[in-house]
DNA sequence: GCAAGGATTATTGTATCCAATCTGACCGAG
DNA sequence: CTCGGTCAGATTGGATACAATAATCCTTGC
């Protein structure tokens, strides 16, 4: 009754074992997207997806409606999905969307985060710094400054909106850093002007920080891509 | 073996005709939700609704995944899917971002509404007046109020994401009100003094309104099924 | 040579089937 | 009487099979 001498073709796949196979499914896909290897406006073949994974199609379907529900694809009836291509406004309404919401999250941060907190996020703006050569190393030790913040946040939804949102501008913030990376230079006195309000555990000051400094993205310099 | 000559089965259920299966399925237990007939906690079997709707397994389960991604139904792995019951936090969280998130939809369509928009509006607070006395008139015309003045906001994302907050905390909201109507009685000299302050023109004053406005709920009061 | 229309193919949507897992009841030992 | 284990039913996860729809290409008439 055990799974068989070779359980080969469910297990050659198997790049993450314990996964259930539509969260394989979930994590590739969405995985290609952020890399950027599935730019916008990609037609996404469920089929296709099975197969490289090694099952079966309706994982994938299940997969698909969930990134579609968050945004990453769009599902038009009966003719597949494509990988969302924001245009500019999209971004641009991304980013302040963004900007309230995590503004609204560090009210809270301001007021319970701690001593080792606070030198969690010092050593994350150290990172940060010594990453601005690498777009991959950049936008990692980016998110991992505002995660540090945010774990510091009670409200799980918040924090899950937050990030959701921070991922589905991804590629469009990497396409621009690999052709100019002249954003990555001012963003330590930036963040660390952030993290000073934090410090000050005055909710309005660390919200009005926050909001202001996502804000404060250039999204013009943005989206070379012009669906 | 086939359903038979008459296919009635599949018609019988046939509701919203031209709609795909799966779209049915997501009609139906979002509508069993939002009305409260699936309380918080309720165990949602697929092969009920599938039944229920003479449809299958399939599009039933690709429903609930995205009911799941939204926020409404939770799943556990082989466990099934259960109606997300939330607490008195978690109420209050998405209150506050419902606020933020629609004090920076006022902010444009502070700028953006016309006279006619400002009329809707008036017309839409008249109704919300007189729907005062039942609870499904009431949740109906304050939805209508907020969405005249979502519609002159031209960020479709946003929109959308405040209309699903608002949803979820919709059943809440209803079960709230039928036990205790106060809620009910102040709300018309509430919803004037943000009208009047968006008609300001300002979009500082227009997102200050409306996000005091949202908070100024008593949450405390909210939720009497304390899961 | 080109456009319109129809056949063919590719892809999606749905249903049915099988395996794996969980739930709960029953039963026996301590 | 309680605790633990086994077994049957229910339910989910996944795969295959079939039907429906859209896309493509090829023919045919002009």
């Amino acid at each position: 009754m055990r799974p068989a001498p070779i359980p080969a073709a469910s297990e050659r796949a198997a790049d993450a074992p314990g996964q259930s196979a539509q969260a394989q499914a979930y994590a590739y896909i969405l995985g290609e997207i952020r890399a950027g290897r599935l730019p916008g406006g990609t037609h996404v073949v469920a089929e296709r997806i099975a197969q490289a994974l090694g099952i079966s199609r309706m994982p994938v379907r299940e997969a698909i409606r969930q990134l579609s529900s968050e945004g990453f694809m769009t599902i038009r009836s009966n003719r597949g999905a494509v990988v969302t291509s924001l245009g500019r406004d999209e971004i641009n309404e991304l980013y302040e969307m963004r900007a309230v919401l995590e503004g609204l999250a560090m009210r809270s941060v301001a007021t319970s985060i701690d001593a080792q907190g606070l030198e969690e996020a010092e050593i994350a703006l150290h990172r940060l710094d010594r990453a601005r050569q690498d777009v991959n190393w950049f936008i990692t030790a980016h998110d991992q400054f505002h995660d540090v913040l945010l774990g510091f946040c009670p409200r799980p939804r918040l924090v899950t909106e937050i990030e959701r949102i921070r991922r589905a501008a991804e590629p469009y913030l990497r396409l621009t850093l690999k052709v100019s990376s002249t954003a990555m230079q001012n963003t330590t006195d930036e963040h660390r002007e952030v993290l000073e309000q934090i410090r000050s555990g005055d909710p309005d000051v660390a919200e009005a920080g926050m909001r202001a400094h996502i804000l404060r993205i250039d999204v013009g310099a943005l989206v070379p891509a012009v669906s």
